[in-house]
DNA sequence: AAAATTTGTGTAAAAATTACGCAAATTATT
DNA sequence: AATAATTTGCGTAATTTTTACACAAATTTT
């Protein structure tokens, strides 16, 4: 059964997902229980084997999607883990993605299966090194604010400024006076009036806002970065 | 011949080093000439096989030094290549590394062998898709650079302010007001006098500093931006 | 109906950045 | 050897950016 066979020992490899999203209060994370040894029964993050006729990415957006129901998402490879037993079956070595997502293109699939999301306070104990990996990811993310928009990927399409707000403070730990906030992200020139307003007067109900993603991609390119 | 079998095929995986020295005027990386098949003689990044008791970074490390005879360096892992067909012999992923020496350090070594410097425009054709492994790590130093005092790395331990500038202005390609850009670092309080001088009275020699590594790491660790 | 909360707009004070000037020491030129 | 040009360290005024709040209207809560 065992047709595969190489001069030199070689590794396996699979590709594995750490994927955020927001609800509005809490940053949370995506991962599967899993339905086979090793650590059956076990949380972990989406992913698996990377077939020998695909490249990374492929492999994670199918694993994606196969586990998830996820798909057009924009991943973001950020590590290679390969620690000598990090699998007990055999030599494997995982390439490591991130990506950001709406909630709400994803809470209604039901293609979700076993997917769950999870708060970053609780989170379960996972299989092999993924809690490494979980970690390290949201220490990729908090350094990716910095010179991105991370809200493009993270809230609806259309959002206010609390939301918006309420995301980097979920993000960075950190709490923002809310008018010097508003002047830094609008500085930025990114965001559009998602509707028209008498603007001359202050209303409880906040403004709503949508990503140009003209600006924002311009933005991207030429590189920013943000001070808090 | 082939004794290591396995259920699904795997891919062979390697490592290679971007490696960045800066002469005091020029940014430049060190190639290896290959001494075999496939693209033999052609210019390619140092690296080679992993082995399957040792982990990327040990490889890196293993390859380095085998062929260039640099060791001690500290390597960062920055992305994993795994294009379908990126080596003609069979499907290779390759885990990439780039690190900052001092090229003080190398010049010396009799270890050099087929190993040499090239500045970054006068690359030769490389081998597989090492161009595009070099350009990423290129671009990785730059978005470093922001983050990081990236001439603790590539500057010998005692340096002048004028080759700080200048190693900055070789990475990012900008030129800044020398007046300007010495505040701004000496702002960031890691560096020290190497020298006592008359400071009371300027000089065209260039007062000497070397990197405070103490107050170096707790910067790096707190995280800082820098703003140009 | 009163009290509390939330939002948009603003603004004065503080801090940081920028664009230069100057004089002495050294190097290059004639 | 004298003169001119360059380079360095130090400094400063003008500008820009950031910060810390104040205010009033619209909702929501009590």
């Amino acid at each position: 059964m065992k047709n595969f066979c190489y001069k030199y020992p070689h590794p396996a490899v699979t590709c594995d997902c750490v994927i955020f999203g927001f609800d509005g209060v809490q940053l949370k994370t995506l991962l599967i229980e899993r339905g086979q040894e090793p650590y059956l029964g076990r949380w972990a993050l989406p992913g698996g084997f990377m077939k020998i006729d695909e490249t990374a990415e492929e492999c994670a957006l199918r694993e994606l999607q196969e586990e998830t129901g996820l798909k057009n998402v924009e991943i973001c490879q950020f590590n290679t883990y390969s620690a000598i037993d990090r699998d007990p079956r055999e030599r494997v070595i995982t390439i490591s993605f991130f990506a950001l997502v709406k909630l709400s293109d994803v809470i209604g699939g039901d293609d979700a299966r076993s997917a769950k999301w999870y708060a970053f306070d609780q989170i379960p104990p996972l299989a092999f090194d993924h809690d490494r990996i979980l970690r390290d990811a949201l220490h990729k993310l908090k350094e990716t604010i910095f010179f991105q928009p991370i809200g493009f990927g993270l809230l609806p399409d259309i959002f206010t400024m609390p939301e918006l707000q309420n995301l980097y403070e979920a993000i960075l730990e950190i709490k923002f006076d809310r008018r010097n906030f508003a002047k830094k992200m609008l500085k930025l020139g990114i965001l559009d009036d998602a509707e028209k307003r008498d603007t001359s007067t202050p209303s409880r109900i906040p403004k709503k806002y949508t990503f140009n993603s003209e600006k924002y991609f311009q933005l991207k390119l030429k590189g920013f970065k943000l001070e808090f």
